[in-house]
DNA sequence: ATGCCGAAGATACTTCGA
Protein backbone atom coordinates (compact mmCIF):
# COMPACT_ATOMS: atom_id res chain seq x y z
CA UNK A 1 0.00 0.00 0.00
CA UNK A 2 0.97 3.37 -0.68
CA UNK A 3 -0.11 6.42 0.87
CA UNK A 4 0.37 10.28 0.20
CA UNK A 5 0.04 13.50 1.05
CA UNK A 6 0.28 17.10 -0.58
CA UNK A 7 -0.84 20.39 0.61
CA UNK A 8 -2.36 21.74 -3.36
CA UNK A 9 -2.80 25.45 -2.01
CA UNK A 10 -6.32 25.74 -4.13
CA UNK A 11 -7.48 22.32 -6.19
CA UNK A 12 -8.68 24.32 -8.52
CA UNK A 13 -5.66 25.83 -9.81
CA UNK A 14 -3.70 22.64 -9.08
CA UNK A 15 -6.60 19.66 -10.73
CA UNK A 16 -4.05 19.07 -13.46
CA UNK A 17 -0.63 18.73 -11.29
CA UNK A 18 -2.50 16.50 -8.95
CA UNK A 19 -4.56 14.47 -11.60
CA UNK A 20 -0.64 13.87 -13.75
CA UNK A 21 0.79 13.29 -10.71
CA UNK A 22 -2.04 10.31 -9.45
CA UNK A 23 -1.24 8.75 -13.37
CA UNK A 24 2.59 9.02 -12.97
CA UNK A 25 2.03 7.78 -8.77
CA UNK A 26 -0.77 5.43 -8.43
CA UNK A 27 -0.65 5.55 -5.00
CA UNK A 28 -3.88 4.17 -2.65
CA UNK A 29 -4.19 7.09 -1.20
CA UNK A 30 -3.60 10.86 -1.62
CA UNK A 31 -4.02 13.43 1.46
CA UNK A 32 -4.81 16.67 0.03
CA UNK A 33 -5.03 20.01 2.20
CA UNK A 34 -5.89 23.53 1.20
CA UNK A 35 -8.55 22.47 -1.93
CA UNK A 36 -9.95 25.98 -0.94
CA UNK A 37 -13.27 24.22 -2.33
CA UNK A 38 -16.52 24.07 -1.34
CA UNK A 39 -18.13 20.84 -2.03
CA UNK A 40 -20.14 21.71 -4.56
CA UNK A 41 -17.36 22.55 -6.33
CA UNK A 42 -14.72 19.59 -6.09
CA UNK A 43 -14.18 17.93 -9.12
CA UNK A 44 -15.85 14.95 -8.31
CA UNK A 45 -16.25 13.17 -12.51
CA UNK A 46 -12.27 14.09 -13.30
CA UNK A 47 -11.14 12.38 -9.80
CA UNK A 48 -13.97 9.82 -10.86
CA UNK A 49 -12.31 9.44 -14.22
CA UNK A 50 -8.52 8.78 -13.06
CA UNK A 51 -9.70 6.40 -11.41
CA UNK A 52 -10.06 7.45 -7.70
CA UNK A 53 -13.06 8.03 -5.49
CA UNK A 54 -13.13 11.42 -3.68
CA UNK A 55 -13.86 11.88 -0.04
CA UNK A 56 -14.15 15.81 0.55
CA UNK A 57 -14.79 18.34 3.32
CA UNK A 58 -14.30 21.99 1.82
CA UNK A 59 -15.02 25.54 2.43
CA UNK A 60 -14.72 28.85 0.47
CA UNK A 61 -11.25 30.58 -0.16
CA UNK A 62 -9.60 28.78 3.26
CA UNK A 63 -8.19 25.01 4.15
CA UNK A 64 -10.40 22.34 2.57
CA UNK A 65 -9.09 18.79 2.76
CA UNK A 66 -9.73 15.49 0.59
CA UNK A 67 -9.10 11.92 0.37
CA UNK A 68 -8.68 10.51 -2.96
CA UNK A 69 -9.06 6.66 -3.05
CA UNK A 70 -8.04 4.09 -5.59
CA UNK A 71 -11.29 2.55 -6.90
CA UNK A 72 -11.17 -1.18 -5.62
CA UNK A 73 -9.98 -0.16 -1.96
CA UNK A 74 -12.64 -0.85 0.44
CA UNK A 75 -13.22 2.81 2.80
CA UNK A 76 -15.42 2.48 5.76
CA UNK A 77 -16.06 5.01 8.70
CA UNK A 78 -15.40 8.31 6.98
CA UNK A 79 -15.12 11.33 9.58
CA UNK A 80 -14.91 14.74 9.33
CA UNK A 81 -12.80 17.31 11.29
CA UNK A 82 -11.74 16.43 15.46
CA UNK A 83 -15.21 14.72 17.28
CA UNK A 84 -15.90 16.94 20.00
CA UNK A 85 -13.75 20.11 18.96
CA UNK A 86 -15.80 22.80 17.47
CA UNK A 87 -14.67 24.15 15.08
CA UNK A 88 -15.81 25.82 11.49
CA UNK A 89 -12.78 25.38 9.62
CA UNK A 90 -12.73 22.09 7.28
CA UNK A 91 -9.19 20.53 8.70
CA UNK A 92 -9.21 16.77 9.07
CA UNK A 93 -10.91 14.57 6.95
CA UNK A 94 -10.76 10.28 8.27
CA UNK A 95 -11.68 6.62 6.60
CA UNK A 96 -10.76 3.30 7.18
CA UNK A 97 -9.04 2.17 4.05
CA UNK A 98 -8.33 -1.81 3.15
CA UNK A 99 -8.34 -1.56 7.14
CA UNK A 100 -5.75 1.11 7.63
CA UNK A 101 -6.92 4.51 9.35
CA UNK A 102 -6.15 7.08 7.69
CA UNK A 103 -6.16 10.68 9.18
CA UNK A 104 -5.70 13.57 6.75
CA UNK A 105 -4.75 16.58 8.33
CA UNK A 106 -4.37 20.66 7.95
CA UNK A 107 -2.94 21.96 10.97
CA UNK A 108 -3.35 25.54 11.55
CA UNK A 109 -0.42 27.76 10.52
CA UNK A 110 -0.61 29.91 13.75
CA UNK A 111 0.96 32.90 11.79
CA UNK A 112 2.55 34.60 14.85
CA UNK A 113 3.60 33.12 18.46
CA UNK A 114 1.78 36.54 20.24
CA UNK A 115 -1.57 36.00 17.85
CA UNK A 116 -4.88 34.02 18.63
CA UNK A 117 -4.28 32.36 15.43
CA UNK A 118 -1.18 31.10 17.32
CA UNK A 119 -3.69 29.88 20.45
CA UNK A 120 -5.65 28.23 18.25
CA UNK A 121 -3.19 26.16 16.94
CA UNK A 122 -1.89 24.61 20.61
CA UNK A 123 -6.03 24.29 21.15
CA UNK A 124 -6.44 22.56 17.82
CA UNK A 125 -3.45 19.55 18.63
CA UNK A 126 -4.17 19.39 21.89
CA UNK A 127 -7.52 18.11 20.41
CA UNK A 128 -6.19 16.02 18.25
CA UNK A 129 -3.83 14.22 20.66
CA UNK A 130 -6.58 13.30 22.28
CA UNK A 131 -8.64 12.03 19.29
CA UNK A 132 -5.58 10.39 18.30
CA UNK A 133 -5.06 8.48 21.40
CA UNK A 134 -8.82 7.32 21.29
CA UNK A 135 -8.89 6.42 17.72
CA UNK A 136 -5.27 4.30 18.42
CA UNK A 137 -7.33 1.99 21.00
CA UNK A 138 -10.07 0.75 17.78
CA UNK A 139 -7.18 1.19 15.28
CA UNK A 140 -3.53 -0.27 15.97
CA UNK A 141 -3.21 0.37 11.76
CA UNK A 142 -3.50 3.79 12.27
CA UNK A 143 -1.51 6.49 9.50
CA UNK A 144 -1.62 10.12 10.70
CA UNK A 145 -0.74 12.58 7.44
CA UNK A 146 -0.65 15.93 6.41
CA UNK A 147 0.68 19.84 6.51
CA UNK A 148 1.63 19.73 9.76
CA UNK A 149 2.90 23.29 9.82
CA UNK A 150 6.01 22.09 11.82
CA UNK A 151 9.27 21.60 11.16
CA UNK A 152 10.01 18.76 14.09
CA UNK A 153 13.62 19.57 14.01
CA UNK A 154 16.09 22.00 13.36
CA UNK A 155 17.62 19.95 10.05
CA UNK A 156 14.27 20.61 8.99
CA UNK A 157 15.00 24.14 8.92
CA UNK A 158 16.94 25.40 6.07
CA UNK A 159 18.05 28.48 8.22
CA UNK A 160 17.45 27.46 11.92
CA UNK A 161 19.10 30.61 13.43
CA UNK A 162 16.61 33.11 11.47
CA UNK A 163 13.56 30.56 12.32
CA UNK A 164 14.76 30.53 15.83
CA UNK A 165 11.42 30.80 18.32
CA UNK A 166 9.34 31.60 15.49
CA UNK A 167 6.37 29.68 14.58
CA UNK A 168 6.51 26.63 12.71
CA UNK A 169 9.37 26.01 15.41
CA UNK A 170 8.83 27.60 18.45
CA UNK A 171 9.22 24.87 21.59
CA UNK A 172 5.13 24.30 21.97
CA UNK A 173 4.77 23.39 18.85
CA UNK A 174 7.55 20.41 18.86
CA UNK A 175 6.01 19.57 22.13
CA UNK A 176 2.53 19.31 20.62
CA UNK A 177 3.70 17.21 17.71
CA UNK A 178 6.06 15.42 20.20
CA UNK A 179 2.88 14.91 22.16
CA UNK A 180 1.29 13.20 19.15
CA UNK A 181 4.53 10.79 18.58
CA UNK A 182 4.36 9.72 22.40
CA UNK A 183 1.33 7.99 21.43
CA UNK A 184 3.26 5.44 19.44
CA UNK A 185 3.29 7.31 16.31
CA UNK A 186 6.49 7.43 13.92
CA UNK A 187 7.80 9.92 11.71
CA UNK A 188 8.52 7.92 8.56
CA UNK A 189 10.85 10.23 6.77
CA UNK A 190 12.89 9.38 9.46
CA UNK A 191 13.05 5.68 9.56
CA UNK A 192 14.99 5.61 6.66
CA UNK A 193 18.52 7.48 5.33
CA UNK A 194 17.30 10.80 3.78
CA UNK A 195 19.37 13.43 2.13
CA UNK A 196 20.56 16.55 3.77
CA UNK A 197 18.15 19.46 3.55
CA UNK A 198 15.21 17.43 2.89
CA UNK A 199 12.21 19.97 2.43
CA UNK A 200 8.61 19.51 1.33
CA UNK A 201 7.67 23.72 0.97
CA UNK A 202 9.63 26.35 -0.22
CA UNK A 203 8.47 30.00 -0.22
CA UNK A 204 7.38 31.36 -3.26
CA UNK A 205 9.39 34.17 -2.47
CA UNK A 206 13.03 34.65 -2.63
CA UNK A 207 13.54 32.10 -4.69
CA UNK A 208 12.81 29.87 -1.91
CA UNK A 209 12.81 26.61 -4.24
CA UNK A 210 15.87 27.30 -6.59
CA UNK A 211 18.10 28.31 -3.36
CA UNK A 212 16.57 24.94 -1.39
CA UNK A 213 15.66 27.43 1.43
CA UNK A 214 12.81 25.63 2.82
CA UNK A 215 11.08 23.20 5.66
CA UNK A 216 9.83 19.88 6.11
CA UNK A 217 6.77 20.71 7.64
CA UNK A 218 4.42 17.82 5.62
CA UNK A 219 5.00 14.88 7.58
CA UNK A 220 3.73 11.15 7.46
CA UNK A 221 2.83 9.61 11.01
CA UNK A 222 2.73 5.79 11.33
CA UNK A 223 1.65 4.22 14.35
CA UNK A 224 3.27 1.12 15.78
CA UNK A 225 2.24 -1.96 13.44
CA UNK A 226 2.56 0.31 10.45
CA UNK A 227 6.05 1.22 11.77
CA UNK A 228 7.16 -2.56 11.29
CA UNK A 229 5.71 -2.70 7.48
CA UNK A 230 6.75 0.77 6.29
CA UNK A 231 9.80 0.40 3.88
CA UNK A 232 10.22 3.55 2.27
CA UNK A 233 9.49 7.31 2.95
CA UNK A 234 10.00 10.09 0.32
CA UNK A 235 9.72 13.27 -0.66
CA UNK A 236 8.99 13.76 -4.26
CA UNK A 237 10.17 17.18 -5.60
CA UNK A 238 8.57 16.51 -9.14
CA UNK A 239 5.71 18.90 -8.92
CA UNK A 240 7.52 21.51 -7.48
CA UNK A 241 9.54 22.51 -10.44
CA UNK A 242 6.35 22.38 -12.81
CA UNK A 243 4.85 25.66 -14.19
CA UNK A 244 2.12 27.23 -11.26
CA UNK A 245 3.13 24.99 -8.62
CA UNK A 246 1.84 24.62 -5.24
CA UNK A 247 4.06 25.79 -2.49
CA UNK A 248 4.13 22.47 -0.95
CA UNK A 249 5.12 18.94 -2.59
CA UNK A 250 3.86 15.16 -2.14
CA UNK A 251 5.54 12.98 0.83
CA UNK A 252 4.73 9.09 -0.33
CA UNK A 253 5.01 6.30 1.98
CA UNK A 254 5.23 2.33 1.36
CA UNK A 255 3.66 -0.07 3.68
CA UNK A 256 4.19 -3.57 2.76
CA UNK A 257 1.25 -5.77 3.05
C1' DA B 1 13.86 42.07 1.56
C1' DT B 2 7.85 38.79 5.36
C1' DG B 3 6.53 45.99 1.03
C1' DC B 4 9.25 40.13 -2.33
C1' DC B 5 4.95 35.27 -4.35
C1' DG B 6 0.45 33.31 -5.07
C1' DA B 7 -4.70 32.32 -4.38
C1' DA B 8 -9.11 34.15 -3.60
C1' DG B 9 -12.82 37.42 -3.12
C1' DA B 10 -13.58 41.30 -5.19
C1' DT B 11 -13.22 44.85 -8.91
C1' DA B 12 -8.94 48.27 -5.87
C1' DC B 13 -7.38 46.44 -2.97
C1' DT B 14 -7.07 43.01 1.41
C1' DT B 15 -6.37 38.59 3.97
C1' DC B 16 -3.84 34.67 4.58
C1' DG B 17 -0.34 31.40 3.97
C1' DA B 18 4.52 29.45 6.30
Amino acid sequence: MKIATWNVNSLKVRLGHVLNWLAENPVDVLCLQETKLTDDKFPVAEIEAAGYQPLFAGQKTYNGVALLVRQGRVTADVTVNIPGFEDEQKRVISATVDGVRIVCAYVPNGQAIDSDKYQYKLRWLAAMRDWIADELSRHPKLALLGDYNIAPEDRDVHDPKAWEGQVLVSVPERAALAALQALGLHDSFRLFEQAEKSFSWWDYRMLGFRRNAGMRIDHILLSDALRAACTACVIDRAPRKLEQPSDHTPVIATIEG
